[in-house]
RNA sequence: GGAGGGGUUCCCGAGUGGCCAAAGGGGGCAGACUGUAAAUCUGCUGGCCGUCGCCUUCGUAGGUUCAAAUCCUACCCCCUCCA
């Protein structure tokens, strides 16, 4: 792998928000091989799309021959990141954060691969601290009347700040610090809300070891309409399989704003940059031609080529692939109101059993057990409101009875809605 | 530690004895329009129930009353000012 500037293409792909001393950082890059970091509090049993970014980041800096650095924050979990928070978070046990940065490990893990990856654990060098020592040796460099400056404190001034919280940004610079000592990492990447802890520990490698180190900050993203990247009504929107299924993942993608494809084609895939402007480009409605790569290549990289294949023919299957011939839109190609007679995977299933089916089940039980409804009321009111489908055909009446007749090649589709499906598998039981 | 203000349904926020499952807004869901987009318009938005209706909810626990989110008592938590 040759040194390419990736400065430049970290920028070229809108990564960047903020940089220290660019000209030298880029320098640095071009010459020899750098070590970089992005940590991640292990604050759940996986990451999210939130976490995405950087580790996208950190494959382009590897491809581009550098070495990264994933450091799980197994020891600043404990104390929690205050940093645009509006009040404290719950402490998690020491317990819970181990077990969870195993988690998030293994998902590091498939996505970086081992080619030169370190992933860390700042437990490691925060659990066994000494409190009089690190005062005495990291404590003295820290000014309070500078750090009240900051602005990730801002957001707590209203609501107040513990005094735990308020050490947050001392250990992530002597995270910053360690990391430099240990595999000589002079480059801190992070959200852009993270600017201030990044810096504070490049201050700290500077006065205490009389070295330089940088740091680059991402946009914090949110979507043209204004919400948070990959939060959804639902929840975060999670790398684990089993907690957003592949199709939901691709799903979430495939339904981005039209203003936004282009930018996340360049963030969050590895298109050349002359493809992702081309299917930016694509005029009304054939966007939907770059939302299908888009949704197609992000799931492929987070789940794997099979997992999005099958996202995609279900979703294909489901919503009639919108496209004909190379590239084209077919007009009116949306399949609204299709069965679909055949178990696509990666579609949420429940399974019914013959003799319960045969019986009759009415569907406002079903809509629940399918949990395409959170309690009977929802689906009464659905289907008041004309928002039940069941294979194709709109449910009109709740005292309506799902059986034997409804079954089709052995399943039964439900659908709430535009976009939602559940599928039922009939077994014998 | 002292004085004052406050905790309401997913969020903000009205409500100060019955007309309150609780105004209004936001968010969300559904419908129409579309391109599985955006914008717009309409409806819905605690649970159970075909309807009547029933049950749970207004920081927590008790109490007064035919009746409490609203009154009383204690407790917990938050904010502001003072120390």
């Amino acid at each position: 792998m040759s040194m390419r500037n990736v400065l430049q293409l970290l920028r070229e792909r809108g990564f960047v928000q903020q940089v220290t001393h660019e000209e030298e950082l880029e320098k640095m890059l071009q010459s020899e091989t750098v070590t970089a970091y992005v940590g991640f509090d292990p604050t759940a049993d996986s990451l999210h799309l939130g976490h995405l970014l950087p580790l996208i980041a950190l494959k382009h800096l590897q491809e581009a021959g550098h070495r990264p650095i994933v450091l799980l924050g197994g020891g600043t979990a404990m104390i929690g990141d205050p940093t645009g928070k509006t009040e404290m978070r719950k402490l998690l046990s020491q317990e819970q954060i181990a077990a969870n940065a195993e988690a998030i490990r293994r998902q590091v893990d498939s996505l970086l691969g081992h080619d030169r990856v370190l992933v860390l654990n700042n437990a490691d060098w925060l659990l066994p601290l000494n409190y009089v020592t690190f005062l005495r040796e990291i404590g003295v460099h820290f000014s309070v009347n500078r750090m009240l400056t900051a602005e990730c404190f801002r957001t707590r001034w209203e609501r107040g700040l513990s005094f735990i919280e308020f050490n947050y940004m001392l250990l992530q610079a002597y995270d910053f610090l360690t990391l430099y000592r240990r595999y000589g990492c002079r480059l801190q990447m992070g959200g852009d809300d993270q600017w201030s802890n990044i810096l504070a520990g490049a201050d700290l490698i500077r006065r205490v070891e009389g070295v330089e180190a940088y740091g680059l900050t991402f946009p914090l993203l949110v979507t043209s309409s204004g919400k948070k990247m990959g939060k959804t009504e639902a929840g975060a929107v999670w790398l684990d399989a089993n907690k957003t299924s592949p199709y939901e993942f691709y799903q979430y993608w495939r339904n981005v704003e039209d203003s936004d494809v282009g930018r996340f084609l360049a963030l969050y895939t590895f298109l050349p940059m002359e493809e992702v402007r081309r299917l930016a480009a694509l005029p009304g409605e054939e966007i939907n031609e770059a939302k299908r790569v888009l949704a197609y290549e992000v799931t492929r990289l987070v789940h794997g080529k099979a997992a999005a294949e099958a996202a995609r023919d279900a979703s294909d299957a489901f919503f009639g692939g919108g496209r004909a011939g190379d590239g084209a839109v077919s007009p009116g190609a949306g399949a609204e109101g299709r069965a679909v007679k055949r178990l696509l995977p990666g579609v949420p299933t429940v399974e019914v059993s013959r003799e319960e089916l045969a019986r009759g089940i009415p569907v406002l039980d079903l809509l629940v057990r399918a949990g395409l409804v959170s309690s009977r009321s929802e689906g009464r009111r659905l289907i008041d409101q004309r928002g039940i489908e069941v294979n194709g055909e709109r449910v009109e009446s709740i005292e309506r009875e799902i059986g034997m007749d409804d079954v089709e090649a052995g399943l039964i589709t439900l659908r709430k809605g535009k976009k939602t499906y559940r599928q039922v598998v009939v077994v014998d039981k």
